[in-house]
DNA sequence: CCCGGAAGAG
DNA sequence: CTCTTCCGGG
């Protein structure tokens, strides 16, 4: 049912307020997304305060980042490649457009620069990777910048796991977060080896490049399973994400009476439900990998350059330079953080608010009623949102908070791990200096909440609400 | 199957 | 840099 491969010609209305993928007139490279319109993200307050940066998705002039209150001086390839991919997979919200089924393949002579589609094949020019999708041009432009030239190997299996019409060839594996297994390696391989028009890839070669993700953190492989791995999401997604803090939303009851202890917002204004969730799903299958099941494979430290060359820093985004993304700058990596930051205390019981329910995550694995997450109080006490779900995926939010729902009264955080190379700017409002090793995710520490750190970490949330957006030098 | 080194392409 | 290709080894 899924549009895979379809593109859409006409732009609706819709699609025509988000960035998508045009084609550069008079060359048959790669698709230029842009901004068609200025419209704020969706759900973002032009107000108030800004939504999504209009400079963030689509190309920024070259002379700086565009003006206004919203923009991210942080260059457009850098930080949200992954968060790109992310929201294109965000549910439709238009019909899939008709097209033709059969998008070109490699055009003979030439290897084909980036077809944009998930399937390999079917990527008309100007077609949006999936159709109804922004797909920015940096996140599939060769030319954009480093870090985000061609289409990686994690975000194309990450574009097959989400379709449905590939639930065949390659899954997500129940009851894992992030885990997923390869059915068809040979057609795994084909797939990818279209879509990087290299007819001669097979499952040896493929996997090959999953193995390199091995030491990056994008991937492990379970072990005794064949054709399993798992994605690090926090890699994947947080590193990658500026949000500063996520602050799992209250009972009801306390959003009504303390308006004051949380602050959802602090979630990055506008910010999809759906990507928010991904969010919240990654740090906890992280955190549940990490403290959980402790991977013997690959505990971070121990990974970590071998040959001393620079490889091992996980940069999927590569943000490149100092952040410009301000409060972000002040959660850094969990792991060398102090415990106060690097805590990973779970939400407070269930009851959410209703928004919540219209969380969705096509982006990860479904979770099945079946199959409770581990520590999950009972699901009757969630609220199950089955309104308003668009994709064919159960709702998994609120059974997978409930999970982390187990010491009452605490928080979930998100912290944003700071890329490699992210330089740590003191925060003009806290004054707080971290220099923070960007090389790992989560470590040991996530465990083991501490007491006092909401000082530490959210001195002035307030404050970050303000500022986040812009970091004016 | 899986692993990771080595070399090389782009 | 991210694979692709090849390969010896477990």
């Amino acid at each position: 049912m899924s549009s895979l491969g379809e593109t859409s010609d006409p732009v609706s209305p819709e699609q025509r307020a988000h960035p998508v993928c045009v084609p550069r007139q008079g060359q048959g490279m790669g698709p230029t997304c842009r901004w068609l319109s200025p419209k704020p993200w969706p759900g973002g307050d032009p107000q108030r305060k800004p939504a999504w940066p209009s400079g963030w998705w689509g190309e920024l002039p070259a002379g700086g980042p565009p003006q206004g209150p919203a923009s991210v001086s942080a260059r457009p390839s850098s930080l949200p490649t992954s968060l790109a991919f992310l929201l294109r997979l965000l549910p439709q919200q238009h019909p899939p457009p008709t097209r033709p089924r059969h998008g070109p393949r490699c055009p003979p002579g030439r290897t084909m620069q980036c077809s944009c589609t998930v399937e390999g094949a079917p990527a008309g020019p100007g077609s949006p990777w999936i159709s109804g999708m922004a797909f920015p041009d940096w996140a599939c432009k060769a030319e954009s910048s480093p870090g985000s030239r061609q289409i990686q190997l994690w975000h194309f299996i990450l574009e097959l796991l989400q379709k449905e019409e590939f639930r065949h060839v390659i899954a997500w594996q129940q009851g894992e977060y992030g885990e997923f297994v390869i059915k068809d390696p040979d057609e795994v391989a084909r797939l990818w080896g279209r879509r990087k028009c290299k007819p001669q890839m097979n499952y040896d070669k493929l996997s090959r490049a999953l193995r390199y993700y091995y030491n990056k953190r994008i991937l492990h492989k379970t072990k005794g399973k064949r054709f399993t791995y798992k994605f690090n999401f926090s890699r994947l997604v947080v590193v990658n994400y500026p949000l500063c803090e996520v602050w799992a939303p209250p009972p009801p009851q306390v959003l009504l009476g303390a308006p004051t202890l949380l602050q959802p917002a602090l979630l990055p204004m506008g910010l999809p439900s759906e990507l928010l969730h991904s969010l919240l799903l990654a740090q906890w299958a992280t955190a549940e990998q990490l403290a959980g099941h402790q991977t013997p494979h690959g505990l971070p430290e121990a990974t970590e350059d071998k040959k001393g060359s620079s490889s091992g820093a996980p940069r999927l985004g590569s943000l490149p330079g100092p952040c410009k993304l301000s409060p972000c700058c002040l959660l850094g990596s969990l792991q060398d953080q102090p415990p106060s930051l690097a805590s990973f205390a779970p939400p407070p019981p269930p009851p959410l608010p209703a928004d919540w329910t219209h969380l969705s995550g096509p982006f990860l694995p479904p979770v099945l009623p079946e199959q409770p997450f581990p520590g999950a109080s009972k699901p009757d006490t969630l609220l199950p949102g089955p309104r308003g779900l668009t994709g064919t995926h159960p709702f998994l939010g609120l059974p997978l908070l409930a999970g982390l729902g187990q010491g009452g009264g605490e928080r979930l955080r998100l912290l944003s791990l700071r890329p490699q190379g992210l330089e740590v700017k003191p925060c003009p409002m806290t004054g707080a200096k971290r220099h923070l090793d960007p090389r790992d995710g989560f470590s040991s520490d996530i465990h083991g909440p501490k007491t006092g750190d909401k000082s530490l970490v959210s001195p002035r949330l307030e404050n970050f609400k303000a500022v986040w957006p812009l970091d004016p030098p």
